[in-house]
DNA sequence: TCCCGGCGTCAAGGTCTCATCAAAGCGGGC
DNA sequence: GCCCGCTTTGATGAGACCTTGACGCCGGGA
């Protein structure tokens, strides 16, 4: 299911784009200031934000550059202000696009669509299923096997296994790790990384102290390994 | 450099988007009908599509489609019509956004870099392997190879093979180095190169002591020769 | 010829990062 | 309200990495 983050302080138009979106099958969060949004942003991950540039705390701008810094999900500004200006602004802080209050439902629908085509048009080499010499991995079913039997994963385990498993044998980054799974607030926690990396050893590696699929890089970060 | 191909048929809409794209940098294409249009985007393969609805020949949103069949590249529409239907049967023809005549130039500008910049920022599989003779380096990868096997670097290594490797053929001064590995207060610790680049010789260079890629240049800096 | 600055090499520490275990919070389901 | 699974936090030992100093080499200039 799509999910769509809508950030308005007004709550009729939050009601409107609830009524509409949910309709159309759509799974709907709201956030009612720019603090709430980053967080439900981390939380909900969502697939497109719709976002209103007249927040009561924080600059619209802002929120936009707060998203930027960690992911890249198509962001569509609503505003009452047409100027060209604020356009240019929102748009080079990193926004996808731009609809003018008052909008049409259906226009605002069709570049809702626009965008999420736009976002999930998918790397047409990814593997579905990514197997290693001890365990497999399906990316689409979300499940891991291990001589024949699955192996349960917590979700946290699970997000970092399948981030790793979409960049297999590239070098990912712990900032990375801990931004997308965790959320932006937590580049520092180094510590969840080694905790959680213990485990999925432990679950997954035939000598989980010597691993040789889940590769530690000292320093940088971790390596799925096939 | 940046290829945008422009599509209409109003010669002054097309001078005025030239003079603008161009004097910004942009290489620009253009034509002036459907027919032209498909063929130019497979001659030039633009990174953005400027295209105008009111075409002589075929009508827009069958161009969309016949763009679509093959290319992601982002299509921005311009219209004389603001109808709302007009807007969601481009849209979901598969156009990524949709500007109304007359429009501001500094918002479609604006517009425009918003499309380049989704267009380019998804390098999931770019190949990005600088090879020598000895070595082989995976930019995106993290990972350095010789004789077919994996070579293993710290990240202060890596931090300063990748800088060469990325200004490959080109001189890099040593306070350059530095600050980009250690900080804007190592500027003057150059003897943190001299030993990281022994290092990085010992892994890399057939013959340590005599480097065929990793030159110095006595007093200035070093440089990555292929 | 001697001197000297810049460079290359090596090895020994000290520091930062990592792995592991265990226990304490936390929240959802029953 | 209680229980159970999951997440977070703390403590400790081991290992990787960085820094630092010493020494020899080379080439240019006095």
């Amino acid at each position: 299911m799509t999910t769509v983050l809508v950030v308005d302080d007004e709550p009729q138009i939050v009601r409107a784009l609830r009524i509409n979106l949910t309709a159309r099958g759509y799974d709907v969060r709201t956030a009612h200031d720019g603090a709430a949004a980053l967080k439900a942003a981390a939380e909900s991950k969502p697939d497109v934000v719709v976002l209103d540039l007249g927040l009561p705390d924080i600059d619209g701008a802002e929120v936009i550059e707060g998203l930027r810094g960690w992911t890249t999900v198509p962001i569509i500004v609503l505003s009452a202000r047409g100027d060209s200006t604020d356009k240019v602004k929102a748009l080079d802080a990193g926004a996808d696009d731009y609809v003018t209050k008052p909008f049409g439902m259906d226009e605002l629908l069709a570049r809702l669509r626009a965008a999420v085509r736009r976002g999930t048009a998918t790397p047409a080499t990814e593997e579905a299923v990514v197997a290693t010499a001890s365990f497999t991995v399906d990316l689409a079913a979300k499940k891991v096997h291990r001589d024949n039997a699955e192996v349960h994963l917590t979700p946290t385990e699970w997000g970092i296994l399948e981030l790793l498993a979409r960049n297999r044998g590239r070098l990912v980054a712990q900032k990375q790790l801990l931004q997308e799974v965790w959320g932006p607030a937590y580049s520092n926690e180094t510590h969840y990384l080694r905790v959680y990396l213990a485990q999925l050893r432990r679950k997954l590696e035939p000598e989980p102290s010597r691993p040789r699929h889940l590769i530690t890089e000292a320093g940088m970060g971790y390596r799925f390994e096939l």
